[in-house]
DNA sequence: CGGCCAACTGGAAACGTTTTCACACCAGAG
DNA sequence: CTCTGGTGTGAAAACGTTTCCAGTTGGCCG
């Protein structure tokens, strides 16, 4: 109930009886002082219980130590760890998240810089529908802001904290051939708003071409279709032969397994299934998840990493993507009958669900 | 690589050739101006790609449109999702949210606490590992500073966006107690760092008592334990004639099952297990889980709704809990045998890894 | 034509810092 | 004694806004 408005350092000045400059200089010890004055500032500062305004400090440096950070959602543990790699890093810097989400909207990914932007920040690490698509990232490169992606493919002079999407993908379709699989899909939640997922179907597509596999069936699930095992059931039944599924993230994998038993399938038995991301959760499964295991923390770090030394003047360097690991799992293993089906059979991949979009290179 | 500075009003006015406080108006359409300065305002502002400086106008109108977001980490989905209820209900009211995580570490929540009042946010949330002992909250409760609190029981004149985790723990007693369990435990990640597991704890074991049972084990685990179905497994097995665990958390749940199966138990014939929380997860799993279902998503809303009206100053009204609800699952069942053994067995419970700490009333 | 009001305009203060600059003082060297 | 150089100090400018206030127009009414 005290006092409602807060206390400056011309307070503290006045009280201990000498001139701001002084004040300042006490406190921020970033010039000479009498002891004498200096304990007289100390005192008045610590009875006033004085601390700095950031406002006002940034306004005069014109730095905000504050850094934005974009992602499309914290719902998503994925980015929600990368966040929390994000402020780890940061702890110890002085430097501040500010946060926001667009859910996987462009428009609002763009909006969501413009705020950031306007809020002064320093420096800015991105997760996007398309970074190279939006004018408000674009403008803020061409101005060489400091900035910093995660979780996508490096763009020339923007660096990305990332994995290799595209070689993650050839490794599993690379497992499921060798074990003898043939009929696959790859499903996805958001195919048209993520560049991972594109990448990981062009890498899985492309491994399966080079193998002489049909190609996948690319099949694109709305929320209500991952969430409802019995409508995800209905859609994989549609595929005829299908020994293999590759989900573009472990959520996507589980509900694959539930929707196989509601079909009557045994996993691994009759349908192997391998998720993507690794999270905790797959591994303590009745039958372990079969995964790529990416580490979204470490993404954070690196990208506040790259942040820290760009904002410092330092050159744009981009990191080699970081480590994966394909996990071994219950969830993967050959196919049940050594299907001799010859690869022409023309029904497939079904056109059901099925999305055309531009795939990143092949 | 064009202007590597910001422009600020100044350069617009000096464009429009009018004066800083016309081109102010025009822009925020704040006062009289003429259509033909009007038009060169803008335009000017169009042509420099000018935009408001939030720092500035902060600075002026003392208020930085920011509000603070104190979480125990965001690799927590729950904590997460609450985060991003948070971000939803203060989309569109212009107030940005600067976030802080403090690993579920007493001091570095104060120690957040303070940077963020010290960035002039307008308002703060938080979770926290002792908000009555917090000496940067209370200074800010005094002096009359917006806040609300997620997930803790309310505080008096301290309004909480929570569920009755008291009564939800009782809830599970009361199924326990109804299916003819006698002997379980209630097992927990952070007991000391964390109110709402006490507070499960202490109305879990009220509800045991009320009804008779032996007092359940409390075992408060650590990560490694939690994360390894080995030692998990071990612990479990020296509790004797266990039929029922009741988890402060579906993850730590859905280990429990893991360490079932490897001690040869089946769930839920030997073992009956409900989880906390409801994350989404426990709905696939082959065998549901048992759980309470929350909404974290819908305590960030509430709290931010909470510390709007705070900030318009409105009077502190402490909403009523959250509803909450018992989502039945397969992991809950009678037990096997109608044990029959009485409840004086001298070593129920056990003292492996029991925990004295302080309870919450119970 | 004088007076008045409305519409429009811009100078200047204020917000809380940091930093530059000039000044005062004092010790020691010449 | 005067000069030099260092040390301690505070006034003032600057950062980017908004807003108050005073000023300048122009139109309209008496």
């Amino acid at each position: 109930m005290s006092q409602r408005q807060k206390i400056t350092i011309k307070d503290v000045a006045r009280e201990a009886g000498c001139g701001i400059a002084t004040a300042s200089r006490v406190l921020n010890r970033s010039g000479p002082a009498s002891a004498e004055v200096c304990e007289r500032v100390e005192k008045a500062a610590q009875e006033l219980g004085f601390s700095f305004s950031a406002i006002g400090r940034a306004l005069q440096s014109s730095r905000s130590m504050t850094i934005g950070c974009l992602v499309p959602s914290l719902a998503n543990p994925v980015f929600a760890e990368a966040v929390q790699g994000v402020q780890e890093a940061l702890s110890g810097t002085g430097y501040q998240i500010l946060i926001a989400s667009s859910n996987y909207d462009g428009e609002a990914d763009n909006q969501a810089i413009a705020t950031l932007l306007a809020k002064d920040v320093d420096g800015l690490i991105v997760t996007m529908v398309a970074p190279e698509q939006s004018v408000a990232l674009t403008r803020a490169r061409q101005r060489g802001f400091p900035l910093s992606l995660m979780f996508h493919d490096p763009i020339e002079g923007l660096p990305s904290a990332h994995v290799d999407n595209f070689e993650a993908a050839r490794e599993v379709a690379r497992r499921f051939c060798e074990l003898g699989h043939r009929r696959t899909a790859f499903l996805a939640l958001r195919f048209s708003t993520s560049d991972r997922s594109r990448n990981r179907y062009a890498g899985f597509h492309a491994e399966c071409r080079a193998r002489g596999l049909p190609d996948p069936a690319l099949i694109e699930l709305s929320e209500a279709e991952a969430n409802t095992p019995r409508l995800l059931a209905e859609i994989l039944s549609t595929l005829d032969g299908l020994s293999a599924v590759f989900a573009s993230n472990d959520f996507l994998a589980i509900a694959v397994q539930k929707a196989a038993r509601l079909m009557g399938k045994s996993v691994p038995r009759d349908l192997s299934v391998v998720g993507f991301d690794g999270v905790e959760i797959g591994r303590l499964l009745d039958i372990p998840l079969a995964t790529i295991e990416t580490a979204p923390g470490a993404m954070g770090r690196q990208a506040a990493h790259t942040l820290l030394d760009l904002m410092q003047g330092g050159p744009c360097i981009q990191q080699p993507p970081l480590p994966i690991n394909f996990r071994a799992g219950g969830t993967l293993a050959p196919p049940r009958t050594e299907s001799r089906d010859d690869d022409q059979g023309a029904t497939w991949p079904p056109s059901v669900h099925l999305l055309k979009t531009d795939l990143k290179q092949g």
